[in-house]
DNA sequence: TGGAGGTTTTGGTCAGTCCAATGTAGTATC
DNA sequence: GATACTACATTGGACTGACCAAAACCTCCA
């Protein structure tokens, strides 16, 4: 066959843009798409492109780059998962600011992956220490609203609707943590409070567990109703307690194997 | 499921392209790509294609979803780098295990993202509960390689090198969280000491600071020596605080419109 | 001077084609 | 009959060229 080093490019009369390309050697083993992800990455890293300017528009980039407009898109989608970049249809590609919400999704779709007893490990850390951060002049208003959101949770529970009642209890935890003193903070609980919801649906689906977990949620609230912080936040640790959650890791079920 | 007639593909105007599909349509709206993406995530958060398991083949899979196959493609790819599936070249798409790794590259790029005060305010949180879990009986192996390390800093500082004192550095505090209980702690962890680095150069570069920095690290490492975890972990937060910390944010620079 | 309307640019999407890595079945060999 | 090798089908990787729609830009006229 070609009996060309594999390096260039079946056909590709542009050749060699750069006549210095060795650093490039290691990338272009992996693949294109990736290699121009991470040189996109590399132009923002280094600042060469501030953050909320614009890219080069995608023909343009890919010819920089000397790649496809396909496999440069892919690049481009791939960033904006992991929210550095974003698209503007007819505009262009710009280059997300600092501490932009949008790269939730990212966030959420790899928290997804973690195992949910280390989630609720790490909130067992960060979940009191927002709590203690609700201001003074707040206190009442949260405690209303967690009242509130477990009136309702005991009467989803009643009626037999776990998914409701899951959701109100991510609800509440929620309120719990939304004076956390940072983004970050927050955005980081809000994270795992909704990758946790999906696992705690199990609790909710078992009778007696769910009155249990109904109960401590009243205790954590009676210590906000009470004004006391410090208190509700000893108690959201130990509502999270290793020993009282739910760590299922239930790896047994049938797989089937789909064709 | 879905059995509209969804042959047209072009002049859709994707504005009501759906007569029956209500929860999708916040998703149509935005881009096919993104609709075909998060019908995936769907797909394996909901556990119909286990993690480790085949997804169905590009081709395949882009004729089930109405979709092309690069649009397919640029979701896929979206989805390796949020680290929710992996490809593997000549065999498929694989639905990532839960707790690999691979991840972590869209969790680094995600954080970088996060302003730097931000960072160091969870990691305040974070780091002293790491440093508590420091089993007893590794504390000297502990205390030994944060003395190792701190010499090396010194020298490094001594000889000019900012960034080696910046790497090290990093090496400390990664030293420090080593045997935080789970796997998602350390990783948080570790992503954000990697992403504070950068920050931490700058610090590296001005003389004083860079000493009162050695001091409360000397500090920290002591507290190691005499096998005191729980002071350490005090240390480490005070270590941390908002005051000592420089959160640079210096949006001032000039910005110049090129072209 | 200020819109209205057309033109250009830009991202979004598609079809078709080829290449290279992988996996597999079938064949030849010992 | 077991093993090694070859040929082929499948699959991801990449490219070209084209068209559409949204946005931005510009021109021209009232």
């Amino acid at each position: 066959m070609n009996d060309e080093p594999r390096t260039s490019r079946p056909s590709k009369p542009l050749g060699q843009a750069s006549s210095d390309s060795k650093a490039e050697d290691t990338l272009n083993a992996i693949s294109l798409t990736d290699s121009a992800a991470s040189r996109i990455a590399a132009k923002i890293n280094s600042g060469e492109i501030m953050p909320g300017r614009r890219l080069p528009s995608e023909r343009a980039l890919a010819s920089e780059l000397n790649v496809s407009r396909p496999a440069l898109r892919e690049a481009l989608q791939a960033l904006q998962s992991a929210g550095l970049v974003q698209s503007r249809r007819g505009s262009g590609w710009y280059v997300q600011e600092h501490g932009s919400d949008d790269g939730r999704v990212a966030l959420s779709s790899w928290m997804a992956l973690q195992p949910i007893g280390d989630i609720i490990a790490v909130r067992r850390i960060l979940e009191p220490e927002a709590v203690r951060s609700i201001p003074a002049t707040r206190v009442t208003d949260v405690a209303a609203r967690a009242d509130e959101l477990l009136k309702e949770m005991r009467r989803a529970l009643r009626n037999g609707e776990p998914e409701l009642a899951a959701q109100l209890h991510s609800s509440f935890h929620r309120t719990l943590v939304q004076f956390a003193s940072t983004r970050l903070h927050r955005t980081l609980l809000a994270s795992m409070i909704d990758t946790a919801e999906n696992a705690q649906l199990e609790l909710f689906r078992t009778p007696q567990v769910d009155l249990q977990s109904l109960e401590r949620h009243r205790w954590i609230a009676d210590a906000l109703d009470d004004g006391d912080v410090e208190e509700a936040a000893r108690r959201v640790a130990a509502h999270l307690e290793p020993a009282f959650t739910f760590t299922g890791d239930e790896r047994d079920q049938t797989v089937e194997v789909s064709e």
